[in-house]
DNA sequence: TGTTATGTTAAGAAATTGTTAAGTATTATT
DNA sequence: AATAATACTTAACAATTTCTTAACATAACA
């Protein structure tokens, strides 16, 4: 698995650096932004960790950019961020990022979440049967169980909860929710609320969490 | 049974071809990842057994590229691997594996391996007596009995239900039904569900659920 | 506090499947 | 080969479910 750290304090890129390589990644590094999407585009990497404060460049704009690189557009974006920078955890979600972690760093809650990240992602393809909490769904049955009991969705609802569901967590945006669901199609400003709406009515209020501004998350 | 063999090395090319040949296997080899997606998909195989280690494209790169392609995405992959490289295991599961076996190779452990793994998923289709609830069908036989009163199925009944209780619970998509039991000819919109009207007017209602959008399953 | 984004509701439009019956094709029987 | 019986397909329309929209309500944010 390939990581590439950005972030311009050098003392950080050697830090996480040692810490990832120990851990079995391969590392590379970049200490601007402008540098990280050069690298990335070669590289390849299955991980970008990404500094939010940085001069010139910042961590958000980074994520845009590499976001609109079509041969990077499924690459895994962490973004590292001062606690105070609440702000950027929304902004940061918003340009794409997969997850964040707040400075100071510890490294193997870096790791554990970075192991997270990228077993979900490797299992997403695969995944027919998902089990988070009380719910299981079932894409070959086109089924879900929510507390021992089906529950029947009509098939927009089950694709949707279905998407979110692929990696519980990650916060989904408006738009790529529409395009995943219903594809280029032009659809109304409320459709979407109001499916979102329907599976809330059939499985409750604490799994599908709004974040405003910026889409859905299934999340427990 | 067809295994495409993947290796860089002359001599396990060889090796291996001789050995499964001998089992009754038709064989093809390829020395490189590119020429083995070629190949694969004119052989259309059972099976690809995949080197790890190859020069340029190695065997997990051509394990995903693989799995993209749509119509080998069902094909039965098998690594090879060197005993210290521990970590391909987990990266080959991730790109798509279904099995893995170190080197150096056994002749007699690959081969079971690969019939275990080839009997796994042929189970699937290949079972002539299928029994459920208060239904038994016999593909042999031609015959169904429900509620120990054989029951008269037409052709094309039969061949329908049969393909729905291949895999209980399973939805399969109506177009996929349409092709397995019509093939490509063209049939009428109405024709699939007068055909399930008729299948529930003998075995009532509770056995073939629709699902509206996708397909029909077989539950109980 | 105004603005924006999302929530909620109900109605009807759209899409999908169900049902019936009649016509055509196929197979079996004499 | 003619007839009868069965199987299959189609078309028309009915019933049902699903989806979308619009209008307004509410909550979150600047």
């Amino acid at each position: 698995m390939k990581i590439l750290l950005v972030d311009d304090e050098y003392d950080i890129l050697e830090f996480l650096s040692y810490n990832l390589k120990k851990e079995g990644f391969v590392v590379k590094t970049a200490n601007n932004g402008k540098l990280a999407v050069d690298i990335a585009q070669r590289f390849k990497p299955d991980l970008i960790i990404l500094d939010v404060m940085m001069p010139e460049m910042d961590g958000i704009s980074t994520c845009s950019e590499i976001r609109e690189i079509p041969s990077l557009s499924d690459v895994l974006i962490l973004f590292l961020t001062a606690r105070a920078e609440e702000y950027s955890e929304l902004a940061g979600f918003a340009a794409g990022a997969d997850d964040y972690v707040t400075k100071p760093i510890k490294p193997k809650l870096l790791i554990s979440r970075i192991k997270a990240l990228l077993k979900r992602t490797s299992n997403k393809s695969q995944q027919k049967v998902i089990k988070i909490g009380d719910l299981h769904i079932d894409i070959d049955k086109y089924e879900l169980i929510f507390k021992n009991n089906k529950i029947h969705l009509a098939k927009k609802e089950f694709k949707l909860l279905y998407y979110l569901m692929t990696i519980p967590g990650k916060v989904f945006l408006r738009e790529d929710i529409i395009t995943n669901i219903w594809g280029e199609a032009h659809v109304g400003d409320r459709t979407l609320d109001v499916h979102i709406r329907k599976i809330r009515e059939k499985i409750g209020e604490n799994y599908i969490k709004t974040v405003k501004g910026v889409g859905y998350k299934f999340d427990i």
